[in-house]
DNA sequence: CAGTATCCAGACCGATACTG
DNA sequence: CAGTATCGGTCTGGATACTG
């Protein structure tokens, strides 16, 4: 974790533009929002899905969007065990922002 | 100047989700553009309209978001020097995310 | 499988001083 | 006023090794 994540341990409500250059600014975000919202919601299928993405930096980004409203964890006490994230209802939301992007990749390239 | 800038000082068209990372990922970068879209269109301006931000960074972010199309110089020939950035076509459909975020925060406010 | 601890090269950005 | 050069502390994130 970073300082920067320590520093939003206790918020006092981070504003929106807050949370989207923390969360954008760190590398992998983007990439692993699309994959939860595609429906990958398993640490070990990102991790293989992403090539580059690493457990520890995955972690991290799961860490701070879960902090931040975005994703929700769930934990199965089996053997081996079994993590899931979902969005949120306001990560559903939140992750629009994905749209937004690909309507401006469209737009580039005419 | 910092290395990722010169990085993509001769791009291979780069992706908006790349281009979002990249800027908003640099501090600073949506207030600036929130300002030029404001109507700030001087360099000075803005580093008097911000507290905390330094000519150095400023200038930084201006070259950035210039380079990506989305901002337009205008340099005119006086003295003393004047200057002004204003939004290109382009950056005007990319600096549509301020209003998304703009959104999003009366989402969380509820 | 999920998650953490440690290390460290390199990037970021604030301060300062400077040019045209 | 606009912009650049340089320095230096801090943070980032990739590699590796590890636990439960």
């Amino acid at each position: 974790m970073t300082d920067k994540d320590k520093k939003i341990a206790s918020p006092a409500r981070p504003s929106v533009a807050e949370m989207v250059e923390n969360i954008v600014g760190c590398k992998w975000s983007l990439r692993v929002l699309a994959l939860v919202r595609a429906g990958v919601s398993r640490p070990g299928a990102m991790e293989h899905a992403v090539d580059g993405l690493t457990a520890k930096v995955l972690n991290e980004r799961l860490k701070k969007l879960t902090r931040y409203g975005i994703l929700d964890k769930t934990v199965y006490p089996e053997s081996p065990p079994r993590v899931e994230y979902r969005l949120t209802a306001f990560g559903q939301q939140f992750s629009a922002l994905l749209d937004q992007i690909e309507r401006l990749e469209k737009v580039l390239q005419q």
